[in-house]
DNA sequence: CGTTTCTACGTACGCTGTACCTAGTGAGGG
DNA sequence: CCCTCACTAGGTACAGCGTACGTAGAAACG
């Protein structure tokens, strides 16, 4: 909903793998239109065939989001980049949430997983499971945004969910624990990559905020802040290391055994 | 953005408590008018006096937001509520944006620190720290959308900060690392929040998902995922149960000393 | 070869944030 | 004292949004 984007580089392996035969959805529409884009079919079969397809148009979205940011994204928008009129969009997506729920399940296909499969070292395939998906977050800076908004769970993010489960196996835990370190660990890079994001927004904000933040700890009233800012303020680490500091740690509140605290 | 309100409680204890006077804004506008609300004074003392107040607009808007969802709190809802045209808001709040961050700082003003202040335990403060926040944020459940997308830091999220920096000094961790603690822990508890609210957000929408899910699982793509499944499907734990579980291994893992993974 | 069912898309409505302009008010300086 | 001028309140207007609805034409099925 906030504006405050900067461009972001453009998404260099924006593959947008979807699948198209062997996900799980396409039911005949049980009873009404489900709430769930997944559990609509793309194709009936009968009329003349579509000229787009789900995939071009969430492509086509993610585009105008990654250059110009969310607030971009508009269905006049994302139709005219495909060159199709305003409300062709309404045959592919019944809803604009919709289309955002594209555009997430999209970015959960440009995982590759070939690269990090099997090692029985969970740990370790978890570090490098969280690393690209900074990288993906960074590549589209928007995704945080959104997800927390929108719980989503795509043909890509089911794909996503079975690898997290396969890597975490030899961890020992059940499903429902495997299940909440996941969610755990996703809000954790969600979080840093919004964090760096607005860290790098404005250099405007940036000084607003330090002197915002210096007179506050200047007054006297935030001790424990002050003392705080007066050691961190020269060190400044590099976001990579404060994440893999961090992500060390949440790796391992994740993993731990179920009675440990 | 997205829809999918339920009422949600009203606030009971809506204090909003402001400290009108020992807030560290209030200079006089250094260069260019700045980004961030907190650094424009509220009055300059000049003129007619103002029929309304930042406190008593971020009032109204959260009432709005807390009964119909943020998507219903626009300009003109708000100032109607406050009986004030339209436009006079813009007098108060310089764009809309602003007006969000106002209703955030309002929400994080409204802990009550008196009954959680010192012990030595660390680990039992926060714990209480954080239901009590899990406790705010289940008041407005609208808090978590914005809060990811606005790190905010008006003067109420100061006080929050400052108390949590008190609290975990006797962790002996340096004020770097106590400040990710902070932004582990409350990004747990925003998450934790959000997924509690879409889960009960629509029977029709969970309905949905569980069919999708067990298609997906049935299809034989998924086994991880299937077998979580099956050990899942008949437990379902409370709420707070899972809360309580998780938020031990966030805290153990925001407290562990740095070296340690 | 209908008939039926889909696709494409223009128009229109109610809503949004907010730029700009007009009045009027009340404290401060002369 | 009054004048002045910074401030407030609020109306009007505009571009843009999501999308309901209706029309026209094309492709597949019986």
């Amino acid at each position: 909903m906030p504006s405050s984007e900067q461009p972001s580089s453009k998404t260099p392996s924006s593959s947008t793998s979807s699948t198209p035969s062997t996900s799980p959805a396409a039911a005949p529409t049980p009873g009404e239109s489900p709430e769930l884009i997944w559990l609509r079919p793309e194709r009936t079969g009968r009329g003349p065939r579509p000229a787009h397809s789900r995939t071009s148009i969430a492509a086509a979205a993610i585009v105008i989001a990654d250059a110009e940011g969310l607030d971009a994204v508009s269905m006049r928008r994302v139709a005219a980049a495909l060159g199709a009129g305003t409300m062709s969009l309404y045959n592919y997506v019944p809803k604009k949430e919709h289309l955002l729920d594209l555009m997430l399940d999209a970015v959960a296909g440009e995982y590759d997983y070939s690269g990090l499969t099997p090692t029985g070292d969970c740990r370790a395939d978890l570090r490098r499971l969280a690393h690209e998906q900074l990288a993906a977050l960074r590549r589209h800076p928007w995704v945080p945004t959104l997800v927390i908004a929108r719980p989503g769970l795509g043909p890509n993010a089911l794909r996503y969910t079975e690898h997290f489960l396969a890597v975490t196996e030899p961890s020992g835990l059940d499903g429902t624990a495997r299940l909440e370190a996941l969610a755990l660990l996703t809000g954790f890079v969600c979080q840093f990559a919004q964090y760096e994001r607005t860290a790098a927004a404005g250099a405007k904000w940036q000084a607003d905020l330090a002197g915002y933040l210096g007179r506050a700890a200047a007054s006297g009233e935030f001790p424990h802040l002050a003392a705080a800012f007066a050691t961190t303020g020269a060190a400044a680490d590099s976001p990579d290391a404060v994440f893999d500091r961090s992500l060390d740690r949440v790796i391992t509140a994740a993993l731990a055994p179920v009675g440990t605290a």
